[in-house]
RNA sequence: GGGCGAGUGGUGGAAUGGCAUACACGAUGGACUUAAAAUCCAUUGGCCUAACGGCUAUAAGGGUUCGACUCCCUUCUCGCCCACCA
């Protein structure tokens, strides 16, 4: 018997499944295809667990697809643009190039090694001209359209990567990436209307069932679409219209003074030579020096100073002050509100601190005629309106709707619906990105290039020094470029694009990665997309996977697709821990995955990595369970090693009686694998009942080697066991396979079915309860009748203990579970 | 502040109205061995009991139910996301 030799069994596999072309795939309408993909990788250098674990799970998905007969598309490649490749360049004196194909060129070598079943001829990388030709075509497009425009704005800025920020990219106030402290600045960038497809984007969500609700939701808020009304407030001196949003237009008549955000355009004109102005100038530049984090805190006291100005209230004519104060955002709505301290507790604590008027017009069932000076924080629940002229005694939330209509007659207000979700900033001040298409002519103005020059490239030599501003604008030979439109001199674009744009669109490029006659192949998109089983982290459930929607939509919009959303089916995997606490260099706690198949073999990686936790839920690494793993493989190599040398020896015999439970057995772990390998992916438990196999599948093999005969379920639950098994450790399982005498992969081998006639038991062992307690067990007849058995249960020995002395009140049957006997009393 | 999720043995976890603790890790004892490793066998929530067995336990408290880890309410703790969003 030939030991467990993992190491000479993964690499000979792997180079099976290479040299037999097992995993590339060609578009076939006769077959129904699967689309399995993964996140890409960010080519860093090594993998890690976290994509260990995200790429065993789309690899288990994949292989299984294959068995169970579909056409199936398990592609790979590499999101090879960004900043960590420009400072990896500084630090290691190369090109970020050099040093990125030089990543991916291990990674690839690891991630073989973990017997993926990728098909490498569909491998692509987003750095390479072939790729970001097409991120420049879409970019046209979108120019073209009028969704990819250029203007000026406050936009974010990470001093330390020299670079802006969609907001998006900005995490509790700081850099996604480095988390340096965002700043704001004025700048001329490049944004992409995704408010265009605002709408779709969150009616869309509809479509998919097959998402976790939290990404849903996450995307929801992001998108954040809420309907409401704009109030016109007119100055009292001007008569200049101060627009307010507010979603409680039933608070209108307790509305006692108006404030605008520091920044608010009208707020210049309005304090112009007028006493307060000085003060009012003093607090405004004072604001904008503040952080944006600091700003936006919420234990930090809300400043506010008085303009001087007072506004009209349009409902009922009184004269309210006008503020401007740090807790009114800008960018939100109109970037003024009418302040409703009794029925909004940021407007009650500011009303508060500067002893500001303040009305209740909304009474709580509780406290009827509540005095606003008894009130210790606002009342933000419904009920009946009060001080609000025509519409006392109305419900308020049918105040809204009706207060809405009649400002809406009187001209005083409009209903409007606002989003959150604010255009894409893209421009990025770095080199190791794709180009932006642009040339400025001094003539002509922003011309872009045409497509038959695409694509632009980026300048191979080139000094990075991480500082002093975007490294592209220091390459003469790339800035100046002939205008495409009056051939006088021009300038290039030196930005480049955010890393996210390359990665909206991949999962569509692998369709037909080889196509250089089109951003891809409309034929071949049409027969693969959408993608049925996405997989990935939850942080990207905003970014990416909004991102990524949008493209799809824009595709929509020229014809290319079909269909609304990408992706059909999402699971978010959760991440891998050690000792609590993220995996990463600077803490020095990373368990590299290359050790873990030196040691134990890619199959015991790939099985432990599933077996620990389910794959939503986040896992704290613990080495002590991949020896468990690696022990079960060597068990079940043991067991099929020795069922074949049984086999030479014995005979063969009818079903045996300890054979009918294994039978049992077996149907029900196919069943369960199954299942779990479709869509409900609890891998962990699908792998516990394959253990479980194998422990029940022990004794009767030992049986047999006792007596020398085989019967016919043995034979049957090894093979089995060795084909639910291949998906998670598929090496060994070839290697098994082959030892039963296949000359093809396993995966040629179709899945096996259950039967759910041998999932029918004869007799059935039943719970026999009183009072809801557990007291004794009994076998049965499955087919019993429901009176036959409370008698067979009265009459049990253990039960009569019990009962004896009490009478019965009543008892519940519940089918081939349990009996409940309730006494009474 | 809002939203979502979670809390089960020494550990990872299983069970989503019906036998709580599957499967595994670890631990303890035993077999094999000169010995160790590996392997195999047994035990393993807590308490009581010589044993049969009993009691008790799913963050805490209450409720619904014949029956609750599971459903409902209250509270606590942790995690994630969003957040002066008007």
């Amino acid at each position: 018997m030939s030991d467990y030799d993992f190491l000479r069994i993964e690499k000979e596999w792997q180079e099976y499944w290479r040299s037999h072309n097992l995993f590339n795939v060609k578009m076939d309408e006769s077959k129904e295809k699967y689309y399995v993909l993964e996140m890409f990788p960010y080519p860093s250098g090594r993998i890690h667990m976290g994509h260990v674990r995200n790429y065993t799970i789309g690899d288990v998905i994949a292989r299984y697809r294959m068995q169970a007969g579909f056409n199936v598309l398990h592609p790979i490649g590499f999101d090879a643009f960004g900043q960590p490749a420009e400072n990896a360049a500084i630090k290691h004196k190369t090109g970020p190039k050099e040093w990125t194909e030089n990543c991916i060129s291990w990674m690839v070598k690891e991630l073989k090694q973990m017997g993926f079943s990728y098909d490498w001829d569909r491998e692509l990388s987003t750095h390479r001209p072939q790729y970001y030709k097409w991120n420049q075509w879409i970019f046209l497009k979108m120019f073209e359209k009028g969704l990819a425009y250029k203007k000026s704005s406050g936009v974010n800025w990470c001093a330390s990567c020299e670079t802006t920020l969609a907001n998006e990219e900005v995490v509790n106030g700081g850099c996604w990436r480095c988390h340096t402290e965002v700043e704001q600045k004025e700048l001329d960038q490049w944004y992409l209307k995704i408010t265009e497809y605002q709408d779709a984007l969150l009616e869309d969500l509809e479509l998919l069932n097959d998402w976790p609700e939290r990404v849903i939701t996450m995307q929801k808020n992001w998108i954040g679409k809420s309907y409401g009304l704009e109030i016109y407030f007119p100055e009292v001196d001007t008569g200049t219209l101060i627009p307010v949003f507010t979603t409680r237009a039933d608070t209108i008549f307790g509305a006692t003074y108006v404030v605008l955000a520091p920044e608010h355009p009208l707020l210049d004109e309005m304090i112009k030579g007028r006493s307060r102005e000085k003060d009012v100038r003093e607090f405004i530049e004072r604001v904008s020096r503040e952080s944006k984090i600091s700003r936006m805190s919420a234990d930090v006291k809300k400043e506010g100073i008085f303009t001087g100005c007072f506004a009209v209230n349009p409902v009922n004519y009184e004269k309210i002050p006008i503020w401007t104060a740090d807790y009114v955002l800008m960018d939100y709505g109109t970037g003024a509100i009418m302040a409703v301290p009794t029925h909004d507790q940021r407007d009650f604590l500011f009303a508060g601190e500067h002893r500001l008027p303040m009305r209740v017009v909304i009474q709580s069932p509780n406290t009827p005629n509540q005095l606003p000076e008894k009130m210790t924080q606002a009342y933000e629940a419904g009920g009946i309106l009060v001080n609000s002229a025509q519409f006392d005694g109305m419900d308020n939330e049918a105040a809204k709707e009706k207060i809405a209509l009649w400002m809406e007659e009187e001209k005083i207000g409009q209903r409007k619906v606002f989003f959150r979700l604010r255009d894409w900033l893209i421009s990025r001040q770095r080199y190791w990105g794709t180009p932006i298409p642009v040339i400025y002519c001094r003539q002509c103005g922003i011309v872009p290039v045409p497509e038959k020059d695409l694509p632009v490239t980026l300048p191979d030599k080139i000094e990075i020094s991480g500082t002093g501003g975007s490294p592209l604008s220091k390459v003469k030979e790339f800035v100046d470029a002939a205008c495409p439109k009056c051939g006088g001199p021009g300038q290039r674009e030196t930005d480049t694009m955010a890393t996210f744009f390359d990665s909206s669109w991949y999962f569509l490029r692998y369709c037909s990665p080889q196509q250089n006659e089109a951003v891809f192949d409309k034929q071949e998109a049409k027969y693969w997309m959408t993608v049925d089983q996405y997989i990935g982290g939850i942080e990207h459930a905003v970014l990416h996977l909004l991102y990524s929607r949008f493209f799809a939509k824009f595709f929509r919009t020229l014809g290319l697709v079909d269909f609304k959303e990408p992706f059909r089916k999402l699971l978010t995997q959760g991440m891998v821990l050690k000792d609590g606490e993220v995996m990463s260099k600077s803490k020095g706690n990373i368990v590299d995955p290359d050790e873990m198949i030196k040691k134990y073999g890619a199959d015991s990686l790939r099985l432990f990595i599933l077996f620990a936790a389910p794959p939503e839920a986040e896992f704290d690494w613990n080495e002590r369970g991949m020896d468990g793993a690696w022990r079960f493989l060597t068990r079940v190599w043991t067991l099929v090693q020795n069922f074949r040398e049984l086999k030479q020896a014995a005979l063969t015999q009818p079903l045996p009686i300890q054979e009918k439970e294994l039978e049992f057995k077996l149907h029900a772990v196919i069943k369960k694998v199954t299942e779990e390998m479709k869509g409900g992916f609890k891998f962990n438990t699908a792998i516990s009942s394959l253990m479980e196999l194998t422990n029940e599948i022990m004794p009767v093999l030992r049986r047999a080697e006792e007596t020398k005969r085989i019967g016919p379920v043995l034979e049957q639950a090894v093979r089995t066991l060795v084909i639910l098994l291949s998906p998670i450790t598929p090496h060994m399982c070839e290697e098994l396979w082959k030892l039963f005498g296949s000359r093809e992969s396993i995966i040629k081998t179709a899945w096996p079915r259950y039967d759910p006639a041998k999932l029918q038991k004869d007799e059935i062992t039943l719970v026999l309860q009183v009072n809801g307690k557990v007291r004794s067990k009994i076998t049965v007849p499955a087919d019993i009748a429901e009176e036959e058995l409370k008698t067979r249960a009265l009459d049990d020995t253990k039960i009569k203990e019990w009962v004896k002395g009490k009478s019965v009140k009543k008892i519940f049957v519940v089918k081939n579970k349990l009996v409940n006997i309730l006494l009474e009393g």
